[in-house]
DNA sequence: CATGAATGAGCTTTCATTCAT
DNA sequence: TATGAATGAAAGCTCATTCAT
């Protein structure tokens, strides 16, 4: 009762040290469903098999997460967030073709990095896929492809006004062509075992956009 | 059981009626299935749905295929092939680049015509994907890939040949390469609900492909 | 093919079979979830035993009702039915007194036979007992007191009119005493081993009802 | 550790001051329990919300009570204490018929001022009233009913012996009627929202019981 | 002794598959 | 061979209870 502040402290302490815990717990999770939902798909996965792989029970999802959806949702969110930051950080190059060569090297070694998962979320559009994915309005993988199109979109404009990039076809087609492109490496990417080089494939993948096959 | 031979020749009109009949059964299964398939995925597809979309019961579903596994696993086998037979078709233009178009263009249109299902299948090595469509060893879209795959391979080692594709990029790289873009095209087709024609954006795939995205 | 009729005769039959299949199912199904749902109460009741109780599997229990409480829900309207086509038919005496005493002969006679529950549905206002059976909003039981007691107060008021009952106490008290005197008889002996003859006491209840208790 | 009596004054102390906050902690447990199983129902009365009512965390729950039936088994005996505490309290007025007014008026008082729990406690003879409260073979309101039920026949044989009450009818009978009415008309005052006076109406109910409602 | 997160048995519900008709 | 109701394993989720701090 006397001396309070005696007491607050370590609470303040075991407080902190709480929340460093439920974090702790959370990232354990959310590790561990990225591994499940990878490998079984999210339909399939179990929420059993999630909290074996956490090391955990059953309940103790449910004191992290509200549902199965949710913690997709957490999932998609903890990358997106890291994902777009890291996308809207300043070039390090000056002119377009650098800065999308840039660009993409960072995409795509962010999903070499982060695990696959976030990248076949965007990709989720697909129908089939759907049914796969949890079905939250949340989760709406065309919003952030349509961000991350955008940010396409300014650079091989920038391109175009530089007399860099050809000015007979929409931009917008060109940005398509261009994600897409993206988008299948790193599908082809995630599929396969061997996992070359990501970021590697995609400087080449810039490369032939820009140059073409044909032989000059 | 007297004279067998008068009772065998209507046994066999009986016998082949009755295959016409199981075929046709067969195949508006399949039609039905797709649907249910293509609107729900594969794993919230229900067994029910496709009885009733088919017009039969469930209990029939069951007399000719084994299991919602083996229905997707016929869906596929029919979809493939028609889509080889129709890949190997001879050309009807000469030079690599106008096969080239040709061979994009019957894609396109093969997948345009028959439903979406079977481009999702050829994507779905995906590990997500995998949990969402039958788990069956004999479902391996990689194998018909590389089949494709080959075939683009040969068209454009012609064109290297002619001097048309450049030499300084391995095949395999562009086989891949466009072999990815077109499979975006298609996811990217599927996930729309305007379904622009296909074809033509094939068409300029080919064209963004082999020029490339400068201005020369 | 030829002669559908002869195959069209057996067909209405198999389909009144399985009609009458169904609606015997039925009935096995909510005489078993009564006795579980009496002896357990709704909330501890288990699925699990309502289909021991009837013989079938879990599943059965889904394929008549969507829910648990959608079985509870038949339950309680099975016997609302019935009990207000009993309530309604005409009387066969007359007199305001006569007839309240066939009145409550009758509802007492019908909990009698046809099991408690739906006369404890109807005490279900009761706050605790609301968490213990379904929530649907379709379990109203205030609205079957209403009218139960609507009928209760028209042969009251009947009464009062013919100068037997006294006029000094408003009709409506009249009725709600009544009314929940035979609750509290139809309480004490769903709740009682013994199930002593519920109309006798009823006729019991409404003599001292009418006479009260003191000496003359 | 020396001189151990002169640390056994404050032991003593702490000890009685320890025992107080003990004995509050119970109360506030209770009140709070009581408030929860009123609103929801014992079976979905949730021990979470039970330790937030209280503001406690429910582990300290646990270090009062060992169950959530225990927590109901406390707080019917809590009641049943005071409750026949008062009902055996010396009559202020004589004669029978005020003794019966007397003791129906505390009674009622009694439900009013003490919340309705115990009231639905006493009527949870019935089955599905079981279910949903604790099921422990402590929880036995048939006793508390016919404690109470002899007090009304102690008074109504009074009565009787007085001739205030008429002897045509067993005793057993007018007391189960009388009792059965209270019972009734505090269940519907539970059950109601207004709330309106209950003792009113427990007087009114004696005086319908003795005189009845016929007119004279 | 208070805390509150971890626990896991147990519940309702779903649906691919079977089988008697 | 068609039928469609019966089946029951399996999944997501809840919550009384425990226990390390």
């Amino acid at each position: 009762m006397s001396k309070p502040h005696l007491k607050s402290r370590p609470q303040a302490l075991r407080q902190a040290l709480q929340e460093q815990t439920r974090a702790a717990y959370r990232e354990a999770i959310l590790d561990a469903a990225e591994r499940v939902f990878l490998s079984d798909g999210f339909q399939s996965a179990k929420m059993v098999d999630v909290a074996e792989g956490t090391g955990v029970s059953v309940g103790t999802l449910y004191n992290y997460f509200d549902s199965k959806d949710a913690v997709f949702q957490a999932l998609v969110d903890r990358h997106r967030t890291r994902y777009f930051d890291m996308l809207c950080a300043p070039f390090l190059s000056d002119g377009a073709t650098s800065q999308l060569r840039e660009l993409i090297g960072r995409t795509l070694s962010f999903i070499e990095t982060n695990g696959a998962l976030f990248a076949i979320y965007l990709r989720s559009t697909t129908p089939i896929l759907d049914g796969s994915m949890g079905s939250t309005p949340a989760i709406n993988p065309a919003e952030d492809n349509e961000r991350y199109m955008a940010i396409l979109a300014k650079l091989l404009e920038g391109g175009v006004s530089d007399g860099i990039i050809r000015k007979d076809i929409p931009v917008d087609e060109l940005v398509w062509t261009l994600h897409s492109l993206i988008h299948a490496a790193v599908l082809e990417w995630v599929g396969s075992s061997e996992r070359k080089s990501l970021v590697a494939r995609g400087q080449f993948l810039v490369q032939l956009f820009l140059e073409g096959a044909s032989q000059k």
